[in-house]
DNA sequence: CGCCCCGTTGACAAATATCAATATTTGTGG
DNA sequence: CCACAAATATTGATATTTGTCAACGGGGCG
């Protein structure tokens, strides 16, 4: 069941290029830490999609920066379904668990094909003692997720099947923009299948499958096959629940961070989605 | 609405003895973190039962250290309802959001009267830089919050009404005991009404009540009137539907940290809950 | 004493799951 | 390029869980 075998390296990540500088750990504010996780990691690390990065229950001992693809953090029942807890895409950090090298608490999924830039734990802490801002920046991407994930919370626990699709997908969207601002809305590629959405947000393939015929059939979302196309954005904003007033704050909070073309382009798109 | 008038001081707190340093920021294993914060902190902080911490789409301007009492962060819904994220025990930072000085996006109430040890924004920010361990800490500390949010996605998400309540219930009980290790199983003061539960498992008070009267008739837990009477650990474990090979981990997880004292009263909780 | 918050209970409605059958799309090997 | 297999999506009938509305009980507190 344990996939991860530590299928190694082969063409080595350019930090100068690598896109945990734009929205991960090495977008840290005052230094570039791209130089600095440079000095610090050990290799790189590709898993083939469907692969565990991290299995449940396997012991951390390297922090992972996810530098190319998307992977699921996810949690496994009893009786083998699952929750999806996250969606990580490029510049997420991973194996950063509560209880240092402790076991992980929950799996991680390779969704596509994927690239780590891996940091063993010990040089991390190093790394941590000499550049402090690094661990700032890791304080904050922590408490991003927790937002994200307080907000899934209120999806799920609070609102009806419709509005937490609605909303998965709108987040879905607007995180990936934030990462390719060249894509147009009306034809996105999102590597899940329906189940995923379902898993993600408490509901049935089956249900999930209703819901969105009735999205489609309201002109509002397609989603068949990977294909993510967004019909009406502000209908969208209305079935996903969110209040309008805050729909600003909630993008930017999606979005990388202070940076200037962080919040620019969130703030962008919240207008163009709040807007016409 | 805003209830968080800036109610302030009286008896400043002692940091010699303040919880924040059993399972807090001043907890930091390297350095002893209490005199840093207590050089960094401007103030103290007394809000009453029931009053907003800080309210959803307040400023953030300082970090604030449970020092008494509990709180609950929340966020509310266009029709009134609302959906508890996290219960905060003394020890929780409050206050940083992703994007310094951002607007609150979700609110913390005090749910018993509180005491809160503040630490303005600039403050923290010199403290970090002249002591990296405070931000490796404030990282660790969200990264568990995050784990624990985790644990409640799968809960709601997965879930039936009678394991989510189970697990809040064997959650809190289990992260009392690590704090306050007096308590006896047979009665234990809980700060919440049955639609707390529902806010926090998002169950209808009403249901809620439905199953805690199932969880009676089976002998399991008892709660009521804010008091909480578990006559069954091991049925306790078992309705929440928690893997008892995960039981250890999870606990872990609730319970301080690496620190001598908070493993073993966590471990021994565990094992007692597994056993007899 | 009386009020108010909290808890309790019942009848009914709505949302979602389950089970099962069928259709569509994608990917793969000739 | 075609044929086929596997994965994914679609649809219908029915069961289960949970929510809603409404009324009532009980206990603490002024």
């Amino acid at each position: 069941m344990s996939t991860s075998a530590k299928n190694s390296v082969s063409t080595p990540v350019d930090c100068a290029k690598c896109r945990a500088r734009v929205d991960g750990l090495c977008a840290a504010s005052h230094l570039s830490a791209a130089p600095v996780v440079a000095r610090y990691k050990s290799r790189d690390r590709h898993v083939k999609a469907g692969q565990d990065v991290i299995g449940i229950g396997e012991p951390c001992d390297a922090i992972y920066n996810l530098v190319e693809g998307w992977v699921v953090l996810y949690n496994l029942l009893a009786d083998g379904r699952q929750q999806i807890l996250h969606f990580g895409l490029p510049g997420a950090v991973l194996g950063f668990e509560p209880g240092g090298g402790a076991l992980a608490t929950f799996g991680v999924k390779a969704l596509t094909d994927v690239v780590l830039c891996v940091v063993p734990r010990e040089n991390f802490g190093r790394a941590l003692r000499s550049h402090p801002d690094i661990g700032m920046r890791l304080a904050w991407l922590m408490s991003r997720d927790r937002s994200l994930s307080f907000s899934h919370l209120t999806s799920i626990g609070r609102h009806g099947a419709r509005e937490r699709i609605a909303h998965l997908l709108l987040e879905l969207f607007i995180r990936c923009r934030a990462q390719w601002p060249g894509h147009r809305i009306e034809e996105m590629h999102l590597p899940l299948t329906q189940e995923h959405i379902g898993d993600a947000t408490g509901l049935t393939g089956v249900h999930v499958n209703r819901v969105l015929g009735g999205l489609k059939r309201n002109s509002i979302v397609e989603f068949h096959y990977r294909r993510l196309r967004i019909l009406d954005p502000d209908k969208l904003v209305d079935a996903a629940g969110i209040d309008p007033h805050l729909l600003l704050p909630w993008t930017q909070r999606l979005a990388s961070e202070q940076g200037a073309r962080g919040n620019a382009s969130a703030a962008a798109m919240a207008h163009r989605l709040a807007a016409a």
